[in-house]
RNA sequence: GGAGGGAUGGCCGAGCGGCCGAAGGCGGCAGUCUUGAAAACUGCAGUCCGGCAACGGACCGGGGGUUCGAAUCCCCCUCCCUCCGCCA
């Protein structure tokens, strides 16, 4: 949610940043009428309020000293609360208008995010290969150019049919070597971000809930603008997180938190579910897109000055863990156009699927600056007094999926095994090979 | 699912319809003392909104209501705890 005391301040800086996303101005100049016509019925509401706790405790006193003066001061508080019942209730619709528009409205993207309107208009910040020559799709072999659902089905890893079978389309289910092969990817990152510490303090690791309340998913930003790529139970109102961030913010929602808390650098694995409403057909096949995958989550909520370096330090992690299984990937500064709604500056992370002949997201590391703190009320205290809007950070590192896919296309052999790399080994029983 | 008990500041906890933004404690900050720390003592300090400020308003789980006036009385909801039932 943005400040709108920003908003006070600086429309028009608020309007030119939120332009680059492709939002007219006329959407900023509304928030600005209605936080003005909020404010003023607020003002008349607290006038009228001052004179009715005034008037009240002179009711008491004339009552008490029998002075029959009582009765017209009791009649007057009763007129000026009235009076206070309108103002409020005049204040209370612009406010519930204006949230709901806050609400509905994006992040400003950072001045250093690239301009554009959309995936075309990323930049490439960096491209990394195992063999440190430049990126090549010509190298790859034959053997390699395999598309993933085939290598799943010569080696028995996915049943996509009977998954469908169980869920429909879209709900993969794994199976042996490549059910202990998503399983073993989970512990392995898990176990690297809980014990190397990296630049900084270890991340801890958290289990949570993954049906969360309306609240929950409010507050990182996926309600209500997104709610129909959620899934809901109805019968007990609660929604199925798309990723970790969603209770991974909401643990620290509403509170406020001591400088010392901060950073507060979180982990979790959870499946993740998406309706994908609309993206029927739309490279669907195989593992490229989901209903429900498993994914390892990087958290953090820090002040202003910590979440540059957090974020860094989540896309270095996500960036190792990639160049451990030694899978070709680039990095992508999103252009204010291609920002997700909440975020300020977004690097994705994207893996080369040869047998796709594609690159592939599997990790999106963002920086919200505070609109997500602030919708969630997270705060903490400054040194020297005072409070601060928090800001949040977060990354996948990484959602297994496309990883998995990329790898058994990538590390696919000629006599058609696939070579698991050594990383992972200890967690997929010493196994070396698939196939 | 049934019965009962709770929800008060960063945390714990007291609170007669007006003198309650709220006792007390812990924790925090500053000082005295100390080589330093601890202890002890003294002082300061809630959060949010509006306002340059003076100041005004809101906030005692959430929402309604009664009243000139509600942390306090009434209604609804949510969450937590205990017991029973069910159960991985």
């Amino acid at each position: 949610m943005l400040d709108v005391r920003r908003l006070r301040a600086d429309p028009d800086g608020v309007a030119a940043a939120l332009a680059r996303r492709g939002l007219d101005r006329s959407e900023v100049a509304k928030l600005v009428e209605l936080d003005a016509a909020a404010r003023a019925a607020a003002q008349e509401r607290d006038e009228a309020r001052a004179d009715v706790k005034r008037l009240s405790k002179e009711v008491g006193a004339a009552r008490k000293a029998g002075d029959p003066a009582a009765d017209r001061l009791q009649g007057e508080s009763r007129a000026r609360g009235e009076q206070a019942g309108q103002a409020e209730a005049r204040a209370t619709a612009l406010d519930e208008e204006l949230r709901r528009l806050l609400l509905v409205t994006p992040n400003t993207p950072d001045a250093a995010a690239p301009d554009g309107a959309g995936p075309e208009d990323n930049r490439v910040v960096r491209t990394w290969t195992p063999t440190g020559v430049p990126f090549n799709e010509a190298a790859y072999q034959a053997c390699q150019r395999v598309p993933h659902w085939e290598v799943a089905a010569q080696h028995g890893l996915l049943d996509l049919e009977r998954g469908a079978k169980l869920s429909g389309s879209m709900f993969p289910l794994w199976r042996g070597a490549g059910a202990r092969l998503l399983r073993g990817l989970t512990s392995w990152a898990l176990d690297r971000h809980t014990t190397d510490p990296g630049p900084g303090p270890v991340w801890e690791e958290v289990r949570p809930p993954t049906l969360v309340k309306t609240a929950t998913m409010v507050a990182t930003g996926h309600l209500p603008k997104f709610e129909d790529d959620m899934y809901h139970l109805e019968r007990d109102d609660l929604w199925a997180i798309p990723t970790a961030e969603v209770p991974l913010t909401s643990l620290a929602r509403d509170e406020l938190l001591d400088a010392a808390d901060l950073p507060l650098k979180l982990c979790a694995y959870t499946p993740c579910f998406r309706r994908e409403a609309g993206s029927a057909g739309r490279d669907t096949r195989g593992l490229l897109r989901s209903h429900e995958f498993d994914k390892v989550e990087l958290m953090a909520v820090a002040t202003a000055e910590q979440a540059l370096g957090l974020q860094a330090e989540i896309l270095a992690r996500a960036e190792g863990l990639l160049r451990e299984l030694g899978l070709a990937h680039r990095i992508l500064d999103l252009c204010a156009g291609d920002l997700a709604f909440s975020s300020m500056r977004t690097f994705d992370i994207e893996v080369w699927s040869p047998g796709v002949g594609a690159w592939l997201e599997v990790s999106s590391v963002s920086w919200y600056g505070d609109y997500q703190a602030r919708r969630a009320g997270i705060r903490h205290r400054v040194e020297g007094g005072g409070t601060a809007v928090a800001h949040t950070v977060n990354g996948s590192a990484l959602a297994w999926p496309r990883v998995v896919a990329a790898l058994l296309e990538a590390h696919r052999q000629e006599d058609g095994s696939v070579r698991v790399p050594p990383p992972v080994r200890p967690w997929v029983g010493g196994l070396s090979r698939l196939g």
